[in-house]
DNA sequence: TACGGACCTTTC
DNA sequence: AAAGGTCCGT
C-alpha cells in the first residue's frame, strides 16, 4: 500500500543511519546535479521492519511511503506517536544543560524495531566496532533470512538459523572474533526457548531482562542495554559506550573527565539518566550520545 | 572492584 | 590508531 505520513519531526537520515537500525539503503532517485536546488529531495529509502518492507520517497518534501505493511507499521517504527516537541520541553525542563544538544539535532527520534531477534544479533555486531563496517556485517546476516514475498527484501533470519552457522562460515565474511560469538548467543539463546525466548524478554522486565542478557557470554552491559532498549522497548534502558560516557561527563559529571568507565560507574550514570528523565533517560542519552557524535 | 591486554577487520 | 565492548587475567 502507498501513504503520506506527517513528515514533520522526522529526519530519515538522522534516525535510520545513526545506528539504532542497520540495514537501511539509501539511494539517489536521479544523479546528483552540482548546485541543484533538490538534490536533497531525490533519494529513496529502503529497508525492513519485521516481516514488512519499506520504500521511501519525498519528492517535493512530501514523504511517500511504499510498503507491504500499514501506516500503523510505519507509525510504530518511527515512533510517530511520541510528541517530540514535548519530550524535548521535559528533558530540558529536567536538564537545562540539555537544550543546545536536543536543538542540535532536529528530526532524531528513537526508533522502535519489531524483531528483538535482528535487534539481538545486530547490536552483536557492533561491539568495538564502527558503523561502517557494522552495517555490511548486518546485511550480510540478512541474507540468511527468507525473503518476503517475491522481493527482494528479507525477513531477518531466525536463531535456530544463526544457531547453526558455522563460525568458520562468518570468518570467511569477515565477521572476525564475531564469526564465534554470534553462533554461540544464538545456541545460549536456542537453549533458552529461541526466537521465543527473546521475545518474551518483552515481558519480565528491564532489570530481568537485563540480567538474563549478560549472563550470555559476549553480552555486556551496553549490548544488553541496547538490546533491551531497540529490541524490548524498556524506555528506561541508557546504553552507555565511550561516547556517550565522554557526553555525559562533559555535560553532568565534569570530575569524572578522562576516568574509564567502570562498571561502577556504568552503573551510576544510568541511574542518574534514570533518575533524573524517567521514562525519557533512553531518549535524552539519544540527544547527548548524537549531539556528542556531532562534535 | 579496578586496571591492562587481547581480540578480527576496516576505516580514518 | 581507533572503532558505539567484552572477557580474562592480575
Amino acid at each position: 500500500m502507498r501513504f503520506h505520513p506527517p513528515a514533520s519531526g522526522l529526519d530519515l537520515d538522522r534516525c535510520l543511519f545513526s545506528g539504532q537500525v542497520f540495514r537501511w539503503e539509501r539511494e539517489r532517485v536521479v544523479p546528483p546535479v552540482p548546485g541543484a536546488f533538490r538534490e536533497d529531495d531525490d533519494v529513496r529509502y529502503r529497508g525492513v521492519d519485521g516481516e514488512h518492507w519499506f520504500e521511501i520517497t519525498r519528492p517535493e518534501e512530501r514523504l511517500i511511503v511504499e510498503t507491504n505493511g500499514s501506516e500503523g507499521d510505519f507509525a510504530r517504527l518511527f515512533r510517530l506517536d511520541a510528541d517530540v516537541e514535548e519530550i524535548a520541553r521535559k528533558i530540558v525542563a529536567a536538564a537545562p544543560e540539555m537544550a543546545r544538544a536536543i536543538e542540535s539535532q532536529p528530526g532524531l527520534r528513537m526508533m522502535r524495531p519489531s524483531d528483538p531477534v535482528e535487534v539481538f544479533f545486530s547490536f552483536l555486531c557492533t561491539a568495538n566496532n564502527h558503523l561502517k563496517r557494522i552495517m555490511p556485517m548486518v546485511r550480510k546476516l540478512a541474507e540468511y533470512g527468507e525473503p518476503i514475498g517475491t522481493t527482494p527484501f528479507r525477513r531477518f533470519p531466525r536463531t535456530q538459523v544463526i544457531a547453526s552457522t558455522p563460525e568458520s562460515e562468518l570468518r570467511a565474511k569477515g565477521f572476525g572474533y564475531r564469526g564465534a560469538t554470534i553462533p554461540y548467543a544464538a545456541q545460549v539463546a536456542m537453549i533458552r526457548g529461541g526466537d521465543d525466548w527473546i521475545r518474551s524478554l518483552r515481558e519480565v522486565g528491564y532489570e530481568e531482562a537485563r540480567r538474563e542478557l549478560v549472563s550470555i557470554k559476549g553480552i555486556g552491559n551496553k549490548l544488553a542495554d541496547c538490546i533491551c532498549l531497540y529490541g524490548l522497548h524498556y524506555d528506561e534502558a541508557v546504553p552507555i559506550d565511550t561516547h556517550l560516557w565522554q557526553a555525559a561527563c562533559r555535560t553532568f559529571f565534569p570530575e569524572h573527565t578522562g576516568k574509564p568507565l567502570t562498571e561502577l560507574r556504568y552503573r551510576q550514570v544510568g541511574e542518574f539518566f534514570r533518575d533524573r528523565f524517567g521514562d525519557l533517560a533512553s531518549w535524552a542519552h539519544l540527544y547527548l550520545y548524537f549531539d556528542h557524535m556531532g562534535q
